[in-house]
RNA sequence: GCGACCGUAGUUCAAUUGGUUAGAGCGCCGGCUUGUGAUGCCGGAUGUUGCGGGUUCAAGUCCCGUCGGUCGCCCCA
């Protein structure tokens, strides 16, 4: 018999399932909880784009750009891109949407994003970021709004401590044109000392030779000149009013000269929240203002800032979530599933009492299941007979209790009660010596 | 794109310097304890040792290739 080959998941790509997807669900969640504290509107873009968006908005000499996008053709021959980021996407949304009228916008997405690189700890092709922008506000204020609201994201994942708020400025235009050609100026003067990777920065992005950890670099880097000497007065007014808003608001901060991004569109406000729990991929949320980048995409001149996180980094740092427990588990000692096994479990959900079936096996391995689901009660539907009694019967396991902890006999009873009550069951109490649990309900 | 290490049942791992029918825990399936229960007892099934070639009397163990994983570099969240 031929023997079919198993397909595989694709490299880079990830299932997510069990205490892996517990972590995962609850970075996403208390992203929307503290989202939504700070107003910001929960947005849906596509999952793919016009090539062009990304290409011009990114910068075509980027990395992500050049060697990194998942470009393909759809069958109208039209070139199309997995969104590697969600800015250009949201940029472009903003644009065509026409929502300008309702600029300022404070925006929030989450989704999947795409990145064909080697995957390695804490990187992925297909992984997952959630996303926080404000466009059409040019003030500082929206810099430390957003700010504020990542550091309290971090805090409340339980992760804050770890982790440490970077920042830098990059200036405006003017600032980051003069500065770039000083910093070229005087890696040039040190060519012959450079990495061979600087070498190649120095054509393509020579701000990164800065953050550069090869050792050779680092002298050189560590020489070069900063961009304090650089600043106009008016980019080095915003970027004060960036960090004083963030004392203001009690948010730790580190100033850190050498931060560069790696994304073309990135003026003034620059930073990066960096942990040194994960590897070599010690950056969990990052962002930075982008005055210039819709422009870049033919809009008017728009002022914009945001930030982007992984959630998988995220994830991996966080405390592992308890699994949820249900209220109730109810079982059976018949082979089928009986009208009575339905109707009572179904009349507990309805009544919005979470009740889970134990599926398969022999009654006791089904009973063994449901004491490990830890529910507060185990309801074991049964018309075996006990004594001499033959009607249909719930037993109520009162030594099943959430968390470990064991309910008294009376405390059983009263919730049995109320939660048969609630599903609209008729029901008896019977105390019951030989049965398996300490108390039986006629139905 | 570059480098290093790794690849054995569903899963986590074993298997002396290459040497008989590749083992165990968990999980799964069945049975027992006339029923007090997540952690009782007994039994059972499952592997083309990632894939393809080579060396050897003999390869899970060595060599080459390939695919995949992990960790660095690069880049980035």
């Amino acid at each position: 018999m031929a023997r079919i080959e198993t397909p595989k998941r694709i490299r880079g790509t990830q299932d997510i399932f069990g205490e892996e997807q517990r972590r995962f669900a609850h970075v996403v969640e208390t992203f929307e909880r503290v989202r939504k504290l700070y107003c910001f509107q929960r947005l849906e873009i596509p999952v793919f784009e016009s090539t062009a968006v990304f290409a011009r908005s990114l910068g075509e000499t980027t990395d992500v750009v050049s060697k990194e996008m998942y470009t393909f053709e759809d069958r109208g021959g039209d070139s199309l891109t997995l969104r590697p980021e969600f800015t250009a996407g949201i940029a472009r949304a903003y644009l065509t949407e026409g929502w300008q009228q309702y600029a300022p916008l404070k925006l929030a997405t989450h989704g999947p994003v795409f990145r064909y690189e080697r995957p390695q700890k804490g990187r992925f092709r297909q992984f997952h970021q959630i996303d926080a922008e404000v466009i059409g506000a040019a003030e500082p204020a929206a810099d430390v709004e957003l700010l504020v609201l990542a550091d309290q994201l971090l805090h409340e994942l339980g992760i804050a401590d770890g982790v440490t708020l970077q920042l830098n400025t990059l200036g405006d235009a003017a600032t980051r044109d003069a500065w770039r050609a000083a910093l070229v100026a005087h890696f040039e003067a040190h060519r012959r000392e450079l990495s061979e990777d600087s070498l190649a920065r120095l054509e393509k992005n020579p701000l990164r030779i800065l953050d550069s950890k090869d050792p050779r670099d680092r002298p050189i880097a560590d020489a070069a000149p900063g961009i304090d000497d650089y600043l106009t007065a008016d980019a080095g007014a915003f970027f004060e009013s960036v960090t004083k808003g963030l004392d203001a608001a009690g948010v730790a901060w580190t100033r850190n000269g050498r931060l560069v991004r790696g994304l073309d569109y990135y003026r003034h406000t620059a930073f990066e929240f960096v942990t040194d729990r994960l590897g070599a991929q010690g950056t969990v949320l990052a962002g930075g203002r982008y005055d210039g980048l819709i422009e870049s995409l033919g809009g008017p001149p728009t002022p914009g800032v945001g930030w982007a996180a992984g959630v998988e980094r995220l994830a991996m740092l966080i405390e592992a979530p308890a699994v949820e427990a249900s209220q109730v588990v109810v079982t059976t000692h018949l082979d089928v599933l009986s009208d009575k096994v339905i109707a009572v479990t179904s009349a507990l959900r309805r009544a919005g009492i979470s009740a889970e079936f134990v599926l398969g096996g022999s009654a006791k391995k089904r009973y063994d299941k449901a004491q490990t689901k830890l529910p507060l009660l185990v309801f074991v539907v049964t018309e075996m007979p006990i004594e001499t009694r033959r009607a249909p019967t719930i037993y109520i396991d009162v030594k099943a209790g959430k968390g470990g902890g064991r309910l008294s006999g009376d405390e059983a009873e009263a919730l049995g009660r109320q939660y048969l009550d609630s599903a609209g069951t008729v029901s008896e109490v019977l105390p019951e010596e030989r049965a398996l649990a300490d108390f039986a309900f006629y139905i």
